[in-house]
DNA sequence: CGTTAGTTTGAGAGGACTCAAAGTCTGTGG
DNA sequence: CCACAGACTTTGAGTCCTCTCAAACTAACG
């Protein structure tokens, strides 16, 4: 596949999920994105740095993470057709206390926050775009929180394979159990069988 | 001070606060705006409801919260200048898991979905300002993520009073306890002054 | 195959939970 | 203006889930 027919087929990926946009918009946008490929375990931003990117992942995966105690801690994964940045230094305007990096090879498109920005003035098409991707990710939070707040180890464990199921075979269980709240033996005790319906 | 007054202020906080609006935009909001004064304790949304409203909050408290074996969990608090809503209800148009309640007297500013849709649509402007609302939300929400997954029952608390110092005069601590995910018995004894630097 | 990253298993400690009871505050009625 | 009811908060004791530290196991890769 080349260049033009992955931006294409993510910007029609998009358009048709979040919110439609009009062919200039999709143009100009197009124009805007730059594709890179990158193999695992590629850092895509540094702790410390002002990072203005907005990566979409075509195909791979990615995780921003921070370290806490000489310990690495995931707080957000993406996976294909999700979007990811350096929430803070991208929203904020401040040095990142995340890192970002690749999981598996991984294809990206990537803009940059000017040019998102751009994209907003120009068209009410994408600002709208923009709030509605704003807003599932809100979304994904909110439920999250609860997630954390009222669930035991195990449960959240269930409720993120629910939503993922091929996430444990994609990602190495010390991300997820730091991304879930919890020790890497604590993951792996909840993955194992249940003995409650015994006998 | 009147219902106009009353509204005007609340729209020029806002305008300067997120986003400038055009003066066409500010008087279309302004006349789908209601307001409602209501005692303290007043149900403002029960849970199973499609709740449509947008509250926004000129004066006193409101939390969002939901009822977990027989418990009663906050999920969200509203005070002055903030913007509260049903949020699963609000945004996916289901009935509502939350309930929304008034803490002290409040005085609110109510516009329904269908009219916030209609500016959207109508102002770019006021999608902008839309946008920038959920991103403010969003932010917040990752920052309680972390809260919530990597601090102590005490640093939970800390930095919530940090961040609202007058929460615990204005609300019951039960309430404060079940938003920081912790029992009203472990958030009195976070309470208790530390005894770490004595001597 | 040896090396290393990744995962599981085990034992002991501790923070937060539950259940229970005792204080404290606040507002209303006598 | 005081007393009592009900709401709110604190204190106590025992338990459990998850953590830490430690070691063994497994899988992938050069």
């Amino acid at each position: 596949m080349n260049v033009n027919s992955i931006i294409q087929a993510s910007i029609d990926f998009v358009d048709s999920k979040l919110s439609a946009l009009s062919d200039d918009c999709k143009k100009d946008f197009a124009k805007r994105l730059r594709l890179e490929s990158q193999p695992a375990n590629t850092t895509l931003v540094k702790e410390g740095e002002f990072s203005d990117k907005l990566f979409f992942i075509y195909a791979g995966s990615v995780r921003a993470y921070y370290v806490k105690d000489a310990k690495n801690i995931t707080d957000w994964f993406g996976f294909e057709n999700d979007f990811i940045c350096a929430i803070n230094s991208y929203f904020l305007n401040i040095p990142s206390p995340h890192y970002i990096e690749t999981i598996e090879p991984t294809t990206l498109l990537i803009i940059n926050r000017q040019d998102v920005n751009y994209l907003c003035d120009t068209y009410h098409d994408f600002d709208r775009f923009g709030r509605l991707a704003v807003t599932q990710t809100m979304l994904q939070l909110q439920q999250r929180v609860v997630s954390l707040q009222f669930e035991s180890a195990q449960q959240r464990y269930e409720t993120l394979t629910k939503l993922r199921p091929d996430i444990t075979q994609r990602v190495p269980l010390g991300h997820i159990a730091s991304y879930l709240g919890m020790t890497l033996e604590t993951l792996s005790r909840a993955r194992q069988p249940r003995k409650s319906n015994l006998i």
